[in-house]
RNA sequence: GCUCCUUUCGUCUAGUCCGGCCAAGGACACAGGGCUUUCAACCCUGUAACCCGGGUUCAAAUCCCGGAAGGAGCACCA
């Protein structure tokens, strides 16, 4: 083994270790010597004691003359990275397509901005496209918001975040039945009729009931029926799963319901309305998506579609999944604030004390330092809380 | 109940994949000092963390096993 060499580095790496903390100590110093030479690992017991020697020698020294010979040397010191982690799947000069998929049943508030930054963020560093994209496609429970449509897209422009196009799904309704007809022709879907506890039964058992086994014209014939006969509750498209997966919920899972509710974009022109699982799917696809960023209460919708993806034979976008940027305090969620506003609590969707974008607006935040808060906070699957007294430093940094 | 996920200073995080420049870095907050007529701002300094218990290894924040705590999901919502 050279032994020069072992002692030469050793004690480049004593004199710094004696300098920073007193004295130096032997693994610390072998751990640096090691990472600079690994060939050393062969022989440890001989580098330990040739270290050892040299650090009795460093230690022995005045101070004064450890900080001199300290000085000759150089350090590296790691860098630290900036901005957004890389993403380890894309290949040089891939484009990263994302989008952002709101339901305008509400304006948009400060945990939407972190899903929305991150995703613009990363299609910018990648030179792609950032959709914005209404899921709008329940009319009665997640009744859309007219004025939310164009709001949520100027909350996106307020923070810096450039869309490529809007689109809203409930618009694109034929497209999606077009994909549900080539499902039922291909054997991957079928319409059920049966009652909505007795399928909810069927499926927590693992069971098929009849209507699986119908033929491909049955089902279209009874597809067709969804769209002017049946009524409401008494059919749906269930796309064909496993039976068998152990999480009951995705067995034959139902990618379409009637619903007879005027939609504020469509009116009554359709009734026979997606469900998420399905019209995000399919955009995703259309839109050639390659990466979906969303809060984890999605998990389980990543393994329904999947199921869809592999009907189409299409490949799925990369997902990460994000612990939400949660508010303290009593107007932490959308219900409370409702109530605020109509109680009089507070002035409006754009109170200054509200969590909204527009809230935010009127306060008077700096968007380019929200931006850089969410983009500091980074891609973690656990849940924090905001932080404006951050963001308020952020912001005086940037002036 | 079942399934999945997470855990680093007071807070938000870097580092974890692939063990070794980590006696753990940064930011905010906090404390002290400087500057200023005062406050703010600014500059300097300081306090402070690898959830717990085992194991592997010359070496563990990092790998393995067990435990704890927290979160999410189990829809004809998104």
């Amino acid at each position: 083994m050279p032994e020069n060499q072992i002692k030469e580095i050793a004690r480049k790496y004593a004199l710094k270790n004696a300098m920073d903390y007193g004295s130096a100590r032997l693994g610390a110093v072998l751990n640096k010597v090691l990472s600079e030479v690994p060939k050393f690992r062969e022989n440890i017991k001989e580098a330990e004691k040739i270290i050892t020697e040299v650090i009795n020698e460093v230690n022995a020294m005045p101070k004064a003359d450890i900080e001199k010979e300290v000085a000759k040397y150089t350090f590296i010191k790691k860098e630290e990275r900036i901005g957004l982690p890389e993403l380890e799947w894309v290949t040089p000069g891939m484009q990263v397509n994302t989008r952002f998929a709101p339901n305008p049943s509400g304006f948009m508030h400060i945990g939407h901005a972190k899903i929305a930054v991150l995703c613009d963020e990363y299609s910018k560093k990648y030179n792609g496209r950032f959709y914005l994209r209404f899921d709008d496609t329940d009319p009665k429970t997640k009744k859309p918001l007219p004025e939310a449509y164009a709001q949520t897209a100027k909350d996106l422009e307020w923070l810096g975040c450039n869309v490529y196009q809007i689109i809203k799904q409930s618009e694109r309704i034929e497209l999606y039945y077009k994909f549900a007809e080539e499902l039922i022709r291909n054997g991957n879907a079928y319409v059920c009729t049966c009652a909505k506890e007795e399928m909810q039964e069927n499926r927590k058992r693992g069971i098929a009931c009849a209507c699986r086994s119908s033929s491909k014209e049955e089902a279209l014939d009874k597809w067709a029926k969804m769209k002017t006969v049946y009524k409401e509750g008494e059919a749906v498209l269930r796309l064909k799963t496993d039976l068998a997966h152990p999480n009951s919920s995705i067995r034959d899972w139902v990618m379409f319901r009637i619903i007879d509710y005027a939609h504020p974009v469509t009116g009554t022109k359709y009734r026979v309305w997606p469900l998420y699982n399905f019209a995000s799917a399919v955009d995703d696809h259309e839109m050639q998506i390659t990466l979906v960023i969303r809060g984890k209460e999605h998990e389980l919708n990543q393994m329904k579609q999947q199921y869809l993806f592999d009907a189409f034979s299409w490949h799925m976008p990369h997902v990460l999944e994000v612990g939400a940027l949660k508010v303290q305090g009593e107007l932490a969620h959308k219900s409370d604030i409702k109530i605020a506003i109509s109680e009089g609590r507070l002035s409006g969707w754009d109170d200054p004390r509200a969590p909204t974008i527009m809230g935010f607006r009127t306060k008077g935040v700096n968007p380019k330092a929200i931006r850089e808060y969410i983009i500091a906070s980074g891609i973690k699957k656990h849940d924090s809380y905001l932080d404006l007294q951050k963001i308020a430093a952020i912001s005086k940094k940037l002036s």
